[in-house]
RNA sequence: CGAGGUGUAGCGCAGUUGGUAGCGCGCUUGGUUCGGGACCAAGAGGCCAUGGGUUCGAAUCCCGUCACUUCGACCA
């Protein structure tokens, strides 16, 4: 529950940004902890965040041809077995069944950690001439994955996600899908969740298990952390020879398919926490608010006070704005903490005052700003102020990200550069060797590469030239 | 899985050298309030995480277990 407590303890969240992101989940009554740890019950005001993610996605995704479809949660163990670096990676986090209805199974399933596996064996069935190609499925779903450590949203046991598996004729239509869908999440991150990213190829170490290549989306949080938000992957036909998905070409050869997967998770509510909250709490940004606009009267025992904000709430529900009134039995103040604490973008104020002039008190959530509009055109004066936070949310974000990201030219730059709470950018030579020094001394990883021209000819780590030299992100990561 | 920390009312905590349980917030009822977490009055709510010791007596001391949590290693 709301408390004052709750407005002190996280008075600086700098000083633990980890407990005040803790605190701040659990009181702002986005999830509780589940009985079984490292689980969540995620509320229906942390469900509505993530239901709003969903419906923009969902269109982003339709509208580049992918269609839904649901695969189920259990997959026989032997199905998982086939493809060796794929079972290797995931197997120290599987759940596994194997016992149901008081009998022992006759083959173990596991509980999906992710459904490569499944969609494979089922494209292997579906597919037989090029015409059938390509095919574009995702779905949205949970996945068990039994992490050692969990934390609400960032890194749970069990997770909701959305999964997309493409397959297709040739390898460069595979990857432009891979590459095409790594900026569609970066676009979307930008667009709906305020949230500036960085996107580039994961490096070997980084990779997921099965792939040939995997991409990944970071986002810069607030104490200067690294979270991966999305990732997409490139298999070239490793599940396809694994799992038998041939099709007859047009030359009349048998072929494997080439394959992709993508997705981003639940997470993504983390990162938005991270990425805009205050001293007061969430600050969500309103695509993505479960409410966009709040209406509390003042003095509401005074006569025509609740009708005119019933009135107001209603005026701004036929806009679409998702709005609530707030008419319970508290003190205004009480209440605007609260809605604060909870990230709502505007809180609009009517009371006898502003009543006898003819307008509404808002106070916007980005700037904690307070004013007055006229009554009449309140629909469109809030719509194009849930806008205008939206755009300032972006670009307080990316000023933000801007300022902490820092050229680092050797190791000594590197490390001061982290310690000041930035994303380093380094020119790195692939090397494994490298990439082990920056965890080994600063306990920070390659986050992705990116597609920029190397800022000097030697690598960061250990002066030498090369001629495979990239530009990478280090940073220290959740 | 390693290292710390914490388990006492729904939440946050106090509880002194051992003597049988308290505070704040919240909750219930009634009343007064209402422009930044209001006030008064009356209530309800506890196997002090758990199992074993020590003791006349344990929330308190000792040992074990479990849970939660923070930091590292591993991961969306």
């Amino acid at each position: 529950m709301a408390d004052k407590q709750f407005v002190k303890e996280i008075a600086d969240i700098n000083a633990d940004f980890p407990q005040w992101y803790t605190d701040v989940v659990l009181k702002t009554q986005l999830v509780d902890y589940g009985p079984v740890k490292g689980t969540m019950v995620i509320r229906p005001y942390g469900y509505a965040i993530w239901e709003n993610i969903q419906k923009e996605l969902d269109a982003r995704f339709k509208a580049t041809g992918h269609q839904n479809a649901y695969f189920p949660l259990l997959i026989p163990k032997s199905l998982l077995d086939k493809e060796a670096e794929h079972v290797e990676g995931f197997a120290p986090e599987v759940a596994l069944v194997t016992e149901a209805g008081g009998e022992k199974l006759a083959e173990p399933c596991v509980v999906r950690p992710t459904s490569e596996t499944i969609f494979s064996t089922m494209y292997s069935k579906w597919i037989n001439s090029y015409r059938d190609l390509p095919l574009k499925l995702n779905q949205w779903a949970n996945v068990i994955r039994w992490e050692k450590t969990t934390r609400p949203f960032l890194r749970t046991s069990e997770f909701l996600w959305q999964e997309g598996h493409t397959i297709h004729a040739t390898r460069e239509e595979s990857l432009a899908e891979t590459i095409d869908m790594l900026h569609l999440y970066s676009d979307f991150a930008r667009d709906v969740l305020a949230m500036p990213t960085f996107i580039g190829q994961k490096s070997e170490k980084e990779k997921f298990a099965g792939a040939e290549a995997t991409y990944g989306m970071e986002a810069m949080m607030l104490d200067g952390k690294s979270l991966q938000a999305g990732t997409t992957h490139h298999f070239g036909q490793n599940f396809s020879r694994a799992y038998g998905i041939q099709f007859l070409d047009k030359d009349s050869t048998h072929k494997y398919v080439w394959q992709s997967s993508w997705g981003v998770s639940t997470r993504l509510i983390g990162a938005v926490i991270m990425a805009h909250g205050d001293q007061r709490g969430l600050v969500l940004p309103p695509k993505v608010a479960p409410v966009q606009a709040v209406v509390i009267p003042v003095a509401a025992h005074k006569a025509g006070v609740l009708d005119k904000a019933s009135e107001l709430a209603e005026c701004l529900r036929a806009k679409g704005i998702r709005v609530e009134l707030d008419a319970r039995d508290q003190s205004p103040g009480w209440k605007f903490n609260e809605w604060e604490m909870k990230g709502v973008p505007v809180r609009i104020e009517v009371g006898p005052r502003d009543i006898e002039q003819g307008v509404v008190t808002y106070a916007r959530r980005d700037t904690c700003d307070k004013a007055t509009m006229p009554i009449g055109g309140i629909a469109e004066g809030i719509a194009s102020l849930l806008d205008e936070i939206q755009s300032n949310m972006y670009s307080k974000s990316l000023a933000f990200r801007d300022s902490h990201v820092k050229l680092a030219h050797n190791m000594q730059e590197l490390g001061k550069i982290l310690d000041d709470k930035c994303f380093a950018k380094v020119v790195w030579d692939r090397d494994p060797a490298c990439e082990a020094l920056f965890k080994e001394k600063f306990q920070a990883t390659v986050r992705v590469m990116l597609d920029e021209e190397p800022f000097q000819d030697v690598c960061t780590a250990c002066g030498r030239k090369g001629d495979n030299l990239s530009v990478a992100l280090v940073a220290r990561a959740y």
